[in-house]
RNA sequence: CGGGAUGUAGCGCAGUCUGGUAGCGUACACGGCUGGGGGUCGUGUGGUCGCAGGUUCAAAUCCUGUCAUCCCGACCA
């Protein structure tokens, strides 16, 4: 393992997987396209699952679980949601392995144990739920029904990258019925608001939410609320998306319920998933060329002490002095990792944990146990201070609050500055080109347009942002009318 | 699927052109000196050279086939 990593400014992209992989998070399998997630980077998913699920359950939810498996027979059963994922399904057709009579010890599929239908492995779960929920809504009385599931689910995408697009991953799937319309429209923008929350409070990732262009809309859905993010190298992150999906489903899968004047109607349906990629988007809003660096509110170790000794004396009179102060931390709830190990030196256990992202790293030596002081690192700054014990607890608690708060503010100044408004065809080029980020510009509303321009630029309308301005304008390409700006972007 | 490249120790690589004892760095194990930003010295473990076949006295090296992976495209909520 080389000991630096490939500077973002050199290849951000490889720069990207090297921090993946050296940072422990998750490395690329046996299998195409399907990653293992590490203990540290699953450590960073399980925290991101325990308020997002605290977050859903508050808003009325509870979870569930469905089959892996969608019958092909209903997985076709919307027409728009089929196309849209069939060309990325795997499906399994045979049941049973025999003992292939022509090469000894191996195996082969039995070709007796063909399914009469074949099964698709879920690449989004509408399909299964939606059947399901045929047999339990009847009534007026059984809505609303506020479902959602963590699970893994499978698209065969021709080229990965670990967190960002990977043939499997994880995720949760929100799948919600209501009585009206407008209930369901509710709460597609309620989940919108709650990734938004969840976005910019845990992971420090401002995110802009609008709705999706009819091309970029959710296979089988009315509208696509999403949250987009901005990377360091000026491309856009889809980070999640909540759809209102009218009574598609109800009418695919028969789901009726009788209102309170005894009429039958449709159902109207939601849903709403962020996956592993958040993962993704995370590294790429705050690393640095030192490594990954993550807000306290979601790093496994937020506070590592790296104690500082000649010989086992010394250890043991640190180690004593450090344990009480691993004990008051945990008391505040703060996750804090003592590295005695005598395998390394400082030197090299402070680079691992800048790699690591620990937000605050606290050495002691011998000289600090004289002076009652203690040496705090910042991995945001970068920057180190020697203070003294007496306040160690508090200060490093507050700091870790600045912590997440700098970051967000870093990462927000950084996407304000990258939101550009063009007037001209030209400019939106220059733009993408050479400055990245999102470009505001005026669109005439058609998808040959968008189109073009994503032919030309590689561009595309990430979203018709929720508190988009009406204002009178001409579309940046065609110069037909417009009422507001939508922003496009290269994206991931 | 089209174009390009690569498979040799856990990881990163050299050796292949010109066939002749399997190498280097790192990691790992043990010991000494060390210890406030990626230490150092010594000893040691670890490889059917992707797989199959062929040529040859002899194949990591040459030939044929095959599989896999990566990169650039096409694809992608």
């Amino acid at each position: 393992m080389s000991k630096s990593l490939t500077k973002r400014e050199e290849d951000y992209s490889k720069w990207y997987n090297e921090l993946v992989v050296k940072a422990d998070l998750a490395e690329n399998s046996a299998v195409r396209g399907c990653m293992v997630i590490k203990p540290y980077g699953y450590a960073i998913w399980e925290k991101m699952q325990a308020e997002l699920d605290r977050m859903f359950k508050e808003t009325g939810h509870q979870n569930a679980y469905f089959p892996l498996f969608v019958p092909k027979s209903l997985f076709e059963a919307e027409e728009k949601n089929a196309e849209g994922f069939a060309k990325e399904c795997a499906v399994v057709t045979h049941y049973r392995l025999q003992n292939d009579p022509d090469n000894p010890g191996k195996l082969r599929v039995d070709p007796e144990a063909k399914l009469e239908e074949e099964l698709v492995v879920r690449p989004t779960s509408e399909a299964i739920i939606w059947s399901t929920y045929k047999g339990w809504i009847q009534s007026y009385r059984d809505l609303p029904l506020l479902i959602n599931q963590w699970a893994n689910v499978v698209r065969w995408e021709m080229r990965t990258r670990l967190f960002l697009r990977t043939s499997e991953f994880l995720w949760q799937e929100g799948h919600t019925a209501h009585a009206t319309k407008s209930e369901a429209i509710a709460e597609a923008r309620q989940m919108q608001q709650v990734y938004a929350t969840f976005a910019e409070e845990f992971m420090a990732m401002p995110v802009i939410k609008g709705v999706k262009s009819d091309s970029e809309r959710f296979a089988g859905a009315e509208d696509t609320y999403t949250i987009e993010a901005l990377m360091q190298d000026g491309k856009a992150l889809q980070a999640g998306t909540s759809h209102f999906l009218g009574q598609n489903f109800a009418q695919a899968f028969d789901v009726k319920f009788t209102n309170k004047e005894g009429k039958q109607e449709y159902v109207w349906a939601t849903s709403w998933g962020v996956s592993t990629r958040l993962i993704g988007g995370l590294i790429m809003t705050h690393s640095d060329d030192f490594g990954l660096v993550l807000p306290p509110k979601l790093a496994p170790i937020q506070v590592v002490f790296v104690p500082i000794y000649k010989g086992e004396d010394q250890l043991l009179l640190l180690s004593e002095k450090i344990q009480t102060y691993v004990q008051a931390f945990k008391k505040l709830g703060i996750s804090v990792k003592y590295d005695d190990r005598d395998t390394l030196r400082p030197g090299a256990k402070f680079a691992e944990y800048e790699l690591k992202g620990v937000p605050v790293r606290i050495a002691m030596g011998s000289r600090d146990l004289e002076n009652n002081t203690v040496e705090v690192a910042r991995r945001d700054t970068l920057s180190k201070e020697s203070i003294s014990q007496d306040n160690l607890v508090e200060y490093v608690s507050d700091l870790l609050e600045k912590i997440q708060v700098n970051l967000f503010d870093s990462a927000l100044q950084f996407r304000n500055n990258h939101i550009t408004l063009v007037n001209s065809f030209d400019e939106f080029k220059d733009v993408i080109e050479n400055k990245g980020g999102f470009v505001a510009a005026h669109w005439d509303g058609t998808e040959e347009t968008e189109e073009k321009i994503k032919e030309l630029t590689k561009a595309t309308i990430r979203c018709i942002p929720n508190d988009a301005i009406e204002e009178a304008g001409n579309c940046v390409f065609t110069g037909k009318p417009s009422s507001k700006r939508v922003l496009f972007a290269k994206a991931y």
